[in-house]
DNA sequence: CCAAGTTATTTGTCATACGAATTGTTGTTT
DNA sequence: AAACAACAATTCGTATGACAAATAACTTGG
């Protein structure tokens, strides 16, 4: 029991107890602790482990089981589910996922959706942007141009610009998508941090004023291909790998 | 006698109390019976209202939170979240979103994100896909063909193709995407379904066996070409809207 | 040996009580 | 009178114990 509440203190927001508990729980079965097919251990033994009540761990497999982890039968237990049950584009979700562990595999498949979703998103965006979404692009280009400090601040002003980008496009679930990506890539910083200098900064910069410049000039296809070359750049940069 | 009332409510998976209480009032959420920033009716009214027991509601609650609609807060109340915290890409939510009302805007941005996303898919999907993965797409072809009698078993197959087509991509990410938006788009099938002939039919089926035809010869462009075909003329169609 | 009924186990639901947090109120002080 | 601080009321969070429902495993009669 000492040990999980040590565990505890590793969260970042401390937020209720079942949520802690789901997170745990969360991470482990992502990390294979729990394989898909298998059934976690009797309430009991989760209750006993946790030191918690029944009630806050129904909570927490309530929380998993909206999320797609896991599925309850009477009699039969608590099993988790396959993998293609799971609600990867869940921000918590994903990151758990994230936290047990950002492989290379992880980096290319988020990078591929980001390929088919970003540009799009960018050339509808340059179809029908007003002058309030484009102010508000220059703005997240000037705090990503400010963010020269330190390697968190830019993460979270470039993360900003393309979830601006998302909301531009017009489109809810386009918004939606892009805004889980980007927070599953800040998440991936705070992990593996390295290190940028100011050249390479500015060169980012510019890139992403390219973008702007073409959804003000409303040239979708512009727009589409300067998102592209950002995206591309930031999957296979040395540096600044999936920085952008 | 009654088993037939409701469309799809009971329909699917009469399931336990809880996600009876939280998809109606999800529905009820993207209906905006409670807009974003308002607050939900107290416990003890909800609790009224359906005759469950406070345990069950907090539960439907806790599944609602993990979906993003809602968050509680001690004194203040439980109080629905912004559309921008919505886990639009969770197969529930987007469910509820179709019951409530499938419109063009709906739509059009569903066909958005598949042209983004399906033709990528199907474009690494030519790049390795093996025997086995092509034998498969070929079932679904077969199935989609012989599925002449009715509506909902050419859907239903369809879906299968698609999501075949996503899970060969071998991306996570786009399997679990494709997942989703194609079984929202199943749903949106028992709402409104239009008739369709079988010379339409026979092409639909041809346009879907030219993905296979580039996924074999590893092109991944024609592959990609032709995903985009299948997806544009569901779309524009004036008789298989969104069908593919 | 088989089949139908029984039992045991595990999740699902109910009811009640108390704790924690926050906000509105009220009383005190300046 | 105004500002501040202590308090009370309200609402969610957690704990606890009990019972219901469902089903896998067992038992027993044929």
């Amino acid at each position: 029991m000492e040990a999980e509440i040590s565990f505890h203190k590793f969260n970042r927001k401390a937020r209720s107890n079942h949520d802690q508990v789901a997170r745990a729980l969360g991470i482990e079965i992502m990390s294979g602790v729990y394989p898909p097919g298998t059934r976690l251990p009797h309430e009991a033994d989760v209750l006993d482990r946790f030191g918690i009540s029944r009630t806050v761990l129904r909570e927490a497999l309530k929380t998993l089981t909206a999320k797609g982890l896991i599925a309850s039968k009477s009699r039969v237990g608590t099993k988790v589910l396959d993998a293609t049950h799971w609600n990867l584009f869940d921000a918590d979700v994903l990151s758990w996922k994230v936290a047990q562990g950002f492989d290379e595999k992880l980096s290319n498949d988020l990078a591929e959706i980001r390929r088919a979703i970003e540009p799009r998103a960018a050339a509808l965006a340059a179809k029908h942007a007003d002058r309030d979404v484009i102010a508000q692009l220059r703005r997240c280009i000037a705090d990503m141009r400010a963010a020269t400090d330190s390697r968190r601040h830019f993460a979270e002003a470039d993360l900003e610009f393309h979830r601006a980008v998302g909301a531009a496009s017009g489109n809810m679930l386009m918004r939606a998508l892009s805004a889980v990506i980007e927070t599953a890539l800040v998440e991936s910083f705070t992990l593996s941090s390295p290190v940028r200098n100011l050249a390479q900064h500015e060169t980012v910069v510019r890139k992403h004023e390219r973008i702007v410049d073409a959804i003000e000039a409303r040239d979708p296809q512009a727009a589409a291909a300067a998102m592209d070359a950002v995206i591309v750049r930031g999957v296979r940069g040395v540096d600044g790998a999936l920085v952008t």
